[in-house]
Order: C-alpha cells, then sequence, then structure tokens
RNA sequence: GCCCCCUUCGUCUAGUGGCCUAGGACAUCGGAUUCUCAGUCCGAAGACAGGGGUUCGACUCCCCUAGGGGGUACCA
C-alpha cells in the first residue's frame, strides 16, 4: 500500500463535536494502524474572522484525547499552509485549468432562473438538470452578458450519460448515474471557492491517500471524484462513515438540539452530574460552552480521555462480540475499516459514563491526585499553590473513597468537608434532620462522644473497636448510631466509610465537630 | 419530486445459509453482601421493521413496502 495519509479537515466553531471528534479518530486510527500520517487541515472558506481563537479550543480537545496530528495547524509541514483561507490562488489556478480544458464554464444565470428550472422539472416529476442556457461559450457571451448586468459563477459541465462507480470502504460498491448530478458551482459570484473545489485540491495536494469522512458526503462524492479527475488527480480511497445519532434517535447529533436531549434521562444525568461540579469551581454554564455534545464538557467535568476515546471508537465499530476496553495499542492493532458499522450510531452518555467509571477504576491513585488538587483549588476549598501536607490526607481520603469517585471533579463531594473549618463546614439539612434531630440520636450520639473522647490511640482499629463495644453495651444495631455520626461530623448523609472518616478529621475535629452538631440539634 | 445510503434487545453491537430455542456490553428490574453511598456477586426481562420469494433450511441471498438519514445550495 502506498503512504497511508488522511485528514480531518474542522471548521473554526470554537467547540470541538463530539461527533466530530468521532470521525477524526477514524481517520487518526487508520493512518496510524496503518503506519501513516494524520493531517489536520482547516476549513475555513468562509470569511471566519477570528479563526485563531476559534481553533484554539479544537486543537486542544484534540490534543487532551491523544489524537495528535502530523501535519497541520502549530506544527507545520510540508504542504503548509494548513488553512483553506490561505490557498486561494491554488484553487484559482485550478478553476482555470478548469475553465481551459472544458470541464468547466462560466455561467450567467440568475439564481432565479434556475430555481425555475427546478421548479418545472419537480413539476413534472423528473429529475432536474440545468439547461445550460446561460453557458458562457465564448469570451464574447461573457462580456455580453456581464455588460447586461449579470454575474457569473463557475460551474462544472458534469457528464451526462454513464455511471459514476466505485468502491468505497465502508459501504462498498455504490453508483451514481451521472445524469442526476447538477452542474455545481466551483466558484460564486464574488470569486470565492465552494467546498467540493477546495475539498479536493487540498486533499490532492497534501497527498491524502484515503478520504474517510461522515456519510452525509457519500452524494457528493460524484461531483468531487469528476472535479478530481478532470484536473488529472488520482482519487483516493473514500470511506464514508456514519453519523453519530441523537440519543434514542437516528437524527444527527447537534449541539442545537440540547433542550431535547435533556428529556432523556441518561443524557440529562450526565448533564446535571457535570453541572453541579461547573458550579463548584465555577465554570460558566452555557449551551455553547457546557454540554455534553462537546468535547471540552469531559474535561472540565474530570473525564479521562481513554475513557472517552474508547467509548467512541466502539460508536460504529466493533472488533468482535466481546472486546469492549482497548489500550492504545490494541486499538492501532485492531482497527480496520471493514469493521465500521453502515448505520449511524446514537450517542449513549451513560455508556461513555460506564467507560469512565472503568478506567477511572484503573486509573493509579497517585496520578489522581494533583489533577484532583486542582479541583479542591479552583472550588477554593484550599489555597493555590496548595498547602504542601494536601497530599497525604488527600490520598488518604481519595483512597477511602474508592470507586465512589467517578470523575476527577467528584472529589469534591468526598473531600471538601475535610478542608472546612470545624465551626463552619455546611450541613445537608435533610440529612441532618433525619439522623441528628430524629428521636433520641442526639441523647446517643452524646454519649458516644465521651468514648471517643476518651480514646487515646486514635485509628481506624481502636474507633471501630470502640463503636462496637458501644453497640453492644447498648443493645443497639449499628445503623442506628453510625449515621448520625457521620452527618454530625460530616454534614453529609453519604460519603467514604465512617472509621476512615473519623480517622482522617482527627480526635480534635470529631469531638468538636460532634459538639458543634449537638448544640445545632438541641437549638432545633 | 428525483437520486443515494441505512434498518438485530431501550442503547452500542456479534452474526457473511445450518454452530442462533440469536451471543456480549450499557441501561432496567429482582436477590445477596455492606455503616451510608459507590461497588461486588448471582439472577431476570428484553431484538432479527413488515410482506413476498429462493432454498431441505434464512438474521444471513433476491424483490416489494414501510421507516430513518443524506444529497438535490452561489452551505460544509
Amino acid at each position: 500500500m502506498p503512504q497511508v495519509r488522511t485528514r480531518f479537515a474542522p471548521s473554526p466553531t470554537g467547540y470541538l463535536h463530539i461527533g466530530g471528534v468521532r470521525t477524526a479518530l477514524f481517520c487518526w486510527l487508520f493512518a496510524k494502524a496503518n503506519g501513516g500520517q494524520f493531517i489536520l487541515r482547516i476549513d475555513d472558506t468562509d470569511e471566519a474572522r477570528n479563526i485563531e481563537a476559534a481553533l484554539a479550543p479544537i486543537l486542544h480537545g484534540f490534543r487532551w484525547l491523544g489524537i495528535d496530528w502530523d501535519e497541520g495547524p502549530e506544527v507545520g509541514g510540508p504542504h503548509a499552509p494548513y488553512f483553506q483561507s490561505q490557498r486561494k490562488d491554488r484553487y484559482r489556478e485550478c478553476v482555470a485549468q478548469l475553465l481551459d480544458c472544458g470541464a468547466a464554464y462560466r455561467d450567467y444565470a440568475r439564481p432565479e432562473e434556475i430555481q425555475a428550472e427546478r421548479e418545472a422539472a419537480q413539476k413534472e416529476k423528473r429529475p432536474f438538470l440545468y439547461s445550460r442556457q446561460w453557458m458562457a461559450e465564448s469570451l464574447q457571451d461573457a462580456a455580453a452578458w456581464e455588460a447586461d448586468g449579470r454575474e457569473g459563477v463557475v460551474r462544472m459541465k458534469m457528464p451526462r450519460e454513464g455511471k459514476c462507480e466505485f468502491t468505497d470502504l465502508v459501504r462498498g460498491d455504490v453508483a451514481f448515474d451521472w445524469a442526476k448530478e447538477q452542474d455545481t458551482v466551483i466558484q460564486r459570484a464574488d470569486g470565492s471557492f465552494i467546498y467540493h473545489l477546495a475539498s479536493v485540491v487540498d486533499d490532492h495536494d497534501f497527498e491524502i491517500s484515503h478520504v474517510i469522512r461522515a456519510e452525509e458526503h457519500l452524494s457528493n462524492t460524484p461531483r468531487q471524484i469528476f472535479i478530481a479527475q478532470s484536473l488529472g488527480f488520482d482519487l483516493p480511497q473514500y470511506a464514508h462513515l456514519p453519523y453519530v445519532a441523537e440519543p434514542g434517535s437516528k437524527s444527527k447529533l447537534s449541539k442545537r438540539k440540547l433542550d431535547k436531549y435533556l428529556k432523556n434521562g441518561d443524557f440529562a444525568k450526565v448533564m446535571q452530574h457535570g453541572e453541579a461540579i461547573a458550579r463548584r469551581i465555577h465554570v460558566p454554564i452555557t449551551p455553547e460552552t457546557f454540554n455534553p455534545v462537546i468535547v471540552d464538557f469531559y474535561e472540565q467535568v474530570g473525564y479521562l480521555p481513554q475513557a472517552i476515546v474508547n467509548y467512541l471508537m466502539l460508536l460504529g465499530w466493533s472488533l468482535d462480540d466481546k472486546t469492549e476496553f482497548f489500550n492504545r495499542e490494541q486499538m492501532l492493532e485492531s482497527f480496520t475499516l471493514e469493521r465500521v458499522t453502515k448505520a449511524p450510531a446514537s450517542f449513549d452518555a451513560k455508556k461513555l459514563w460506564a467507560f469512565q467509571d472503568h478506567y477511572m477504576g484503573e486509573f493509579p491513585l497517585k496520578q489522581k491526585i494533583p489533577p484532583m488538587i486542582g479541583y479542591l483549588q479552583k472550588a477554593r476549598l484550599i489555597s493555590d499553590p496548595p498547602p504542601c501536607d494536601v497530599g497525604p490526607t488527600l490520598t488518604r481520603i481519595v483512597e477511602a473513597a474508592g470507586d465512589r469517585i467517578k470523575v476527577m471533579g467528584d472529589v469534591l463531594d468526598y473531600a471538601d468537608t475535610f478542608y472546612q473549618p470545624d465551626d463552619a463546614f455546611d450541613y445537608d439539612e435533610q440529612a441532618f434532620a433525619k439522623r441528628v434531630e430524629k428521636q433520641g440520636a442526639a441523647d446517643l450520639l452524646a454519649e458516644f462522644r465521651e468514648r471517643l473522647a476518651a480514646i487515646d490511640d486514635w485509628n481506624v482499629q481502636t474507633l471501630e473497636a470502640a463503636l462496637q463495644r458501644f453497640i453492644e453495651e447498648k443493645q443497639i444495631k449499628i445503623g442506628e448510631i453510625i449515621h448520625s455520626i457521620r452527618v454530625a461530623t460530616t454534614g453529609k448523609g453519604v460519603g467514604i466509610g465512617l472509621y476512615d472518616c473519623l480517622d482522617i478529621l482527627g480526635k480534635e475535629s470529631t469531638l468538636a465537630r460532634i459538639d458543634r452538631s449537638l448544640a445545632k440539634a438541641a437549638s432545633a
């Protein structure tokens, strides 16, 4: 096989769409699995103003996911520039060549005139084909029409017989009638260039061997093939991927329909969970920047990139009937286009969550600590720079929390109380009412507080022993006391194991917190 | 309207004529374990879009219908 080169061509929109990443991932995977290169090209044909700013989050997102590019923005490469906005001279040259060889023509029809022909055809239920009435056969034609105030566009003079046949690496053999293909515009009246022309020229110039893109381009392929062939280019291999569909439907996933997706329970849960974290770390929550259709959402909330990549890889691809987890090497070893599915796959935020759960579980404790310190800082629970003793304590907390922490941001829920002052930590009032203010609970708590006060050697074992002895003497079940201790010392109804909790807190804090809670209960 | 593509449990999928009374995963629902929560273990329920062919035999091949999606743009 000749050198494999694939490309992904994002538009600088300011955000990285989850569906776009999936397509890019497959391009990257295919290139890397075949010892090739992955190129990033920027589709900024329409006069985008602030390209740099709109591009930054996209490049950042790719890097975060570990999808690195061999050529493109910021890294350059032998075919630079990789921005369509900077390649207009080249497109102009190609249009001239197309005009010269007769594959394209200048057309002076007004949009209304084309529209009228189209409607007439539809009325008669026959396929529309432009009459080429305003096709300039000569310079004189052109001059005359221009004098008439008409504006010219450049159209491809598509073949009107035969079939366009090609083999798609995902779809198999596909065929289109040439006669059904419109004389597509390649250059607008204002001189700007249409995507199809730019794309074909770029793919050729950048030596792209495999055009892997979303299936919405399948129907566009014949016209691109014609443009490429007319320019004398060798054709790349094509592979059209099914698009990523919205939760619970087969429509294409779109950033704009967030409201609709939030009606889906699983999607809503993931969103709410993310929002709760975002609020605590002061990340603005707007549909434009913060929602589960955008990759940045996951980075903010603290998902692991490998979870996202693994999930996305399995959206429209599978190795067999069993294998679910792939590390980098396994991905590259097993990825093939042949095993890409043909039908669209809906995005299931809950399943992504399950992958996150898995990868978080095997992520080394030590490596969790630095990012988690970041969350504590952003939530203003600790200073920046962090106090030097934060590491060991946080490690104990995180270890005790175990797999309760699903994403990095969850650390806030389990650690916050340990970083708040004994006289000012927050209470979950509902839990407090249920467990501390309950009949008799405060008395038991007060009694057990004295047992705690008597412990000299404060550790998990002695704490557990003390509580066990206490419930035996009192002839009560552990459930009758343990919850009130938890709420009294942490303010929360749920949390890490109680003995770990008290040990981390230390004797002094534990007693102070119980006292504060008893006072609070008494005053209620 | 015309052209093209697609269609297996709620979701992601395995399945290339007999291995399928259709397998796995997520979600769901039970039950067990546990100091809460999370987890873990065990179990249950759940699909070949419909109709015709072809064949000894069809989830697998062919045709039709329906549904979904895309294209038909001086959008990408």
